[in-house]
DNA sequence: TATTGATTTCATAAAATACTGAAAAAACAA
DNA sequence: TTGTTTTTTCAGTATTTTATGAAATCAATA
């Protein structure tokens, strides 16, 4: 990797480190946001080792949290000629990110609570009484609610950016 | 509390276990989204002592989590005649709960991601070279869709169910 | 084929997070 | 005041999550 100014690798240290910091707060693994955040910021795609060596973590815990990035589709990997390591490179464009990521959480964060929801809700529709009303209506309205803002959440992931942006447009008239 | 039959509470018993699950993959504490469900299908409120019953956990795990969710305003504090004890009541309205956790989450997740983007920003707006223009270039990007984002949050938050119904509407036409 | 370089796995260790239970503090009543 | 009930705090413990590093596997070259 080519020397870079010392004042801008200190601002991006700064910015792994909080970068990685904000990760734990949104419930993802520090590593794994602070890898994404170096390959985001890079110019170039970064083999295993110069990410090892560059956040001072091990061979194990930077593999991974690359290929868990892998799976988000946040990163990919690439080859260099006359290099047998892979290299990874991260999608720059944040629309695309907001996509990836959108599309991740529903998969993992919506659609299963879809099913409990729609599980309870079926089970508690024949049932006697008060207590069952309220927990069948709750089930009820949380089990639209939620498909809804799955349907949503499909909507965007599948727009591109432009017609994204007219709606966003349109949000503000 | 009035004996309600065995078989809501056995749903009611999953739910609340599978949403305590499911808190854990969305980043929030299992006690408290199991807390948060329990009280979601409560048909009247219910008092830390009852929670704790319930879920069979300690007072100060109870009494921590009730807070939290107070905090979240996803949960209110009454009281009873006659009883000198708080209870506990959940906000039921599905509406009203998504407005409180997008209101709780720009607040705690996107308003500190913005000050470190516009801080890295700043600090990397006169540096020479490549490898800082790319740095540069990403953090205003990131910056500007954060902004956006944060704008987006503030609105959604602030509208009325009825509003928001309208708006969706419009989404899909 | 053997050799070397790279990737993957996984048992163990370390760190972060959540929970308990009991004691202290606060709120209320007598 | 003093006693009683309820809430809050927190040191210690348990659990869960994440990281390490070495060994196993895989892949490319000669």
């Amino acid at each position: 990797m080519r020397e870079a100014p010392a004042k801008l690798e200190k601002i991006r240290e700064e910015f792994v480190t909080q970068w990685g910091v904000m990760g734990t707060q949104w419930g993802i693994n520090r590593t794994m946001a602070q890898i994404h955040a170096l390959l985001m910021t890079s110019a170039q795609a970064m083999s295993t080792d110069e990410v090892m060596e560059t956040l001072e973590i091990s061979r194990g815990n930077a593999h991974t949290n690359l290929k868990e990035l892998v799976g988000w589709g946040l990163i990919k990997i690439t080859t260099k000629k006359g290099e047998r390591k892979e290299f990874f490179e991260a999608e720059k464009g944040v629309w695309d990110m907001f996509r990836r990521i959108t599309a991740e959480r529903k998969r993992r964060e919506i659609d299963p609570a879809l099913n409990v929801l729609r599980k309870c809700r079926d089970e508690s529709a024949n049932l006697e009484g008060k207590e069952s009303m309220v927990f069948h209506e709750q089930m009820k309205e949380l089990e639209e609610f939620v498909a809804f803002a799955a349907s949503m959440s499909d909507k965007v992931a599948g727009m591109q950016h432009g017609k994204a942006m007219q709606l966003a447009f349109k949000f503000f008239s």
